[in-house]
DNA sequence: ACTAATAACATTTTT
DNA sequence: TGTTATTAGT
């Protein structure tokens, strides 16, 4: 293995991927290679001599990580990109908590709260302490306690700030310190964290265990982290609590690219990076691979409004391309119909497939709209957004029952299924639970263990329906860390009652259940066999299981990869991706920017840097659109056009005058195509992909029973894998493996597989529909 | 304990 | 307008 792939950077690029000296910022324009400066960057310290392990790199998204080790592994192969410290802030952290929990304050097997959690949480909290709902809105306590964490405040420091009480009192919410205070208890007491305690608490964990930090700090000779402008306080000072002598750390992002700012990332972070680290070099990338010179251009002009930012010329040498296109119709509807009749066009005169082309806007309601309009006239599309797998009732639940069985004390899992399906079990026995369990400063767990002892009142008839409860929940724990998940959690749908209650009757919205109790076992499944496959098998329990559910992004989906489909998503959800054509939808004031975001200048750039985000996806063309009127909450809203457009220098964008009366009920050929039959499109809801959820079927398929747990496929010659047919003896060629021989085939459908014999790797089993395989010969 | 009716609400949301 | 959460009623 020699250097030779540095030859495939630019010179700026290069100059940033060689220099390892010392602290260095990558200020990286849309566009410009960012990640592949990364990538590059940690290919490059590996052929250096660095082990694997010694490298820290940190991404914001499940996504973003697992595309950089693939191209990392592609450059240096790879086995010598396994043990690298790669994943996104929270998984990280949550794998050194993991380790290092006892030493503050949890047990390894800490649940880890999901916003619906802290919500309901703090819910209770405020009925315990007889507050109003009304003045004590859930929503902004909790936005309040996840600002404090990650501004590294914690419950203490929060009741003892003066300022900090007045400003509540202010907002006549005097009491937030004491519900944040019962927060951290009840957490504490449930052996649970939330997204931000995981920062918080490494963060606490270092400050006050100096040779733990002292121990990792050490470990990391390297540290690299993706879209910088989008840490917040915490992650900031994390990083540089695991300084080390030579600061060797690399931070890559856009000033530019900053829109998260809402929820905690603090600009500054990036813009005062080179004073925080003495003797940190800047590098500037700043030619645009990906748009034409009028897109650059265009976003250029714009972001040039903004005061706060670094200054660079971001170029582009690709062709000069045709100005950005505005449309003015008069109503919300009318944009639908032009914007999907632009994408038929597109479609059929310039042959671009549909999943170059994607709709973006401000707010999610826009999306129905386009679905209308796009459904219409039969163009398949997909829609990011929404409620995501892990978000359903009946999944919920189950997850419920498999946190309450990995930790007992989970307060909000036990709430959400004590009674459910019913038992019996009723509001007033459950408050009463949680009540002893606060008292004597235990977990929920403990009462059920010994409730006379801890002085639970209740009647007799109550008291065995609760110890059955207890008895069930004993029984999964028995045998929680040697089964694995998939088996333990097809037990517990069934023992549990969920299954039945999924198969009580044939309501649609039943079959929707069962769909997704499937869909989950084999998640599941797959999981297990992932594991297995990677000779992990002691990490295929359920802890396992959900400690990475727990923290699994759904912006990825592999279902729907690959597919020829118009991409529908907010501004937001758009970052890192890019198409050849984009529709900028909703461009009008007090949408976009949004009417939240005007009382300040920062607020207003936040808007104008999203603005920018969104031109600069598109690779050849983007059009943007405004309406006169729309339907806003149930009635109409009169609309003047984005200030942003005035903006964009004239030379870059151009006034489309076609209103979309004439030529549009006419589809390309004169075909009625309104009654063509909406196939093809699929709601993406978000929803939870990778090793642990990559199920591509939304298939209806009956949950094996409960004695059924594994099917032994019979041994085959040929099997029909994504790739085509596979049969004994055949070369193939795996993503991270390498060359291999199929050795035998057994299973069919979704759980055959195949053993196969790696030149490099060794002998391997594979899940046909999972493995990225090949065919040779 | 479940259903039906009604009130409240509604930017963006990588984990 | 459309959804979601709470509440009242059976």
């Amino acid at each position: 293995m020699t250097l030779d792939f540095l030859n495939e950077l630019n010179a700026s690029q290069r100059v940033a991927v060689e220099y390892v000296d010392g602290p260095s910022l990558v200020i990286a324009g849309a566009g410009s290679g960012k990640t592949r400066v990364l990538t590059y960057k940690i290919a490059y310290l590996l052929e250096l001599g660095l082990k694997p392990w010694s490298i820290l790199a940190l991404t914001f998204t499940n996504k973003a990580a697992r595309e950089m080790r693939e191209r990392i592994e592609t450059l240096v192969g790879p086995e010598r990109a396994r043990g690298l410290w790669m994943g996104t802030f929270h998984s990280i952290f949550n794998r050194i908590l993991r380790r290092e929990s006892e030493k503050v304050g949890f047990t390894p097997n800490y649940t880890i709260y999901q916003p619906s959690d802290t919500k309901s949480l703090i819910k209770s909290i405020l009925k315990e302490l007889g507050l109003d709902e009304k003045e004590y809105k859930p929503g902004t306590v909790a936005a309040r306690i996840s600002e404090a964490k990650n501004a590294l405040v914690t419950w203490r420091d929060y009741v003892n700030d003066g300022e900090t009480y007045k400003r509540d009192t202010y907002c006549k919410m005097p009491l937030i310190g004491e519900i944040y205070k019962r927060y951290c208890e009840r957490c504490r007491q449930a052996n649970a964290m939330d997204f931000d305690d995981l920062l918080l608490n490494t963060y606490l964990l270092f400050k006050y265990n100096g040779e733990t930090r002292q121990k990792y700090a050490k470990a990391f000779r390297f540290i690299l982290v993706d879209e910088y402008q989008d840490t917040n306080f915490a992650q900031h000072q994390i990083m540089l609590q695991l300084r080390d002598e030579g600061n060797r750390i690399c931070v890559v992002g856009d000033d530019a690219q900053s829109i998260y700012s809402f929820r905690g990332a603090k600009i500054d972070n990036i813009l005062k990076f080179t004073h925080q680290y003495e003797g940190a070099r800047l590098f500037k990338l700043e030619q645009n691979y990906r748009s034409t010179q009028s897109i650059v251009g265009a976003a250029n002009s714009l972001i040039s409004c903004n005061e706060e930012q670094i200054r660079k010329e971001v170029f582009s040498e690709n062709e000069p391309g045709q100005p950005l296109l505005l449309n003015v119709v008069y109503s919300d509807v009318e944009e639908g119909e032009i914007v999907s009749h632009r994408i038929q066009t597109l479609h059929a005169t310039m042959r671009l497939p549909y999943n170059q082309m994607a709709v973006l806007y401000r707010t999610n309601a826009q999306s129905r709209i386009f679905e209308e309009a796009l459904r219409k006239k039969a163009i398949p599309y997909r829609i990011y957004g929404g409620r995501s797998f892990y978000d359903r009732k009946e999944v919920r639940d189950v997850l419920a029952y498999f946190r309450l069985i990995v930790n007992p004390n989970d307060e909000e899992a036990f709430k959400r299924i004590v009674n459910y399906p019913t038992r019996g079990i009723g509001d007033v026995t459950l408050a009463k639970v949680i009540a002893v369990a606060t008292e004597k400063e235990c977990g929920v767990w403990d009462v059920l263990e010994r409730p006379k002892e801890l002085g639970l009142e209740v009647s007799g008839g109550t008291l065995s329906k609760l110890e059955k409860f207890h008895a069930m929940i004993a029984d999964f724990i028995r045998v929680r860390d040697d089964a694995d998940a998939y088996v333990l959690g097809n037990r517990v749908i069934h023992e549990s009652g969920l299954y039945a209650e999924a198969y009580r009757n044939n309501l649609p919205e039943s079959k929707e259940m069962q769909e997704n109790l499937s869909e989950l076992l084999n998640g599941m499944h797959s999981f297990v066999d992932i594991q297995r496959e990677t000779g992990n098998m002691e990490e295929a329990k359920l802890a396992d299981y959900l400690s990475e559910v727990a923290l699994l992004s759904d912006t990825d989906d592999r279902e729907t990869e690959g597919k020829d489909m118009v991409t529908l998503m907010t501004v937001h959800s758009a970052k890192g991706l890019e198409f050849d054509a984009v529709f900028v939808a909703g461009m009008e004031d007090n949408l976009f920017p949004n009417a939240m975001a005007m009382n300040s200048r920062r607020e207003l750039e936040e808007e104008r840097r999203l603005f920018y985000v969104a031109i600069t996806r598109a690779k050849k063309f983007c059009y943007l659109s405004c309406a006169k009127s729309r339907f806003r909450y149930g009635s109409m809203d009169f609309c003047e056009p984005s200030r942003f457009l005035k903006e964009i220098d004239k030379r870059f964008i151009r006034l489309e005058m076609k209103t979309a009366q004439k030529g549009l009920n006419r589809g390309i050929g004169g075909t009625a195509s309104r009654f063509v039959q909406p196939v093809d499109n699929l709601r993406v809801a978000h929803s939870v992909k990778s090793a642990v959820m990559t199920s591509g079927t939304r298939r209806l398929r009956p949950i094996p029973s409960n004695h059924d747990v594994k099917t032994e496929g019979e041994v085959r010659q040929s099997l029909r894998s994504a790739a085509g047919v596979i049969r004994v003896g055949q070369h193939v060629i795996h993503e991270r493996f390498g060359e291999g021989t199929v050795l035998s085939l057994e299973g069919t459908d979704d759980v055959a597989k195949a053993r196969i014999r790696f030149t490099n790797m060794g002998e391997k089993t594979l899940l046909l529909k999972y493995a990225k395989l090949k065919l040779m010969d």
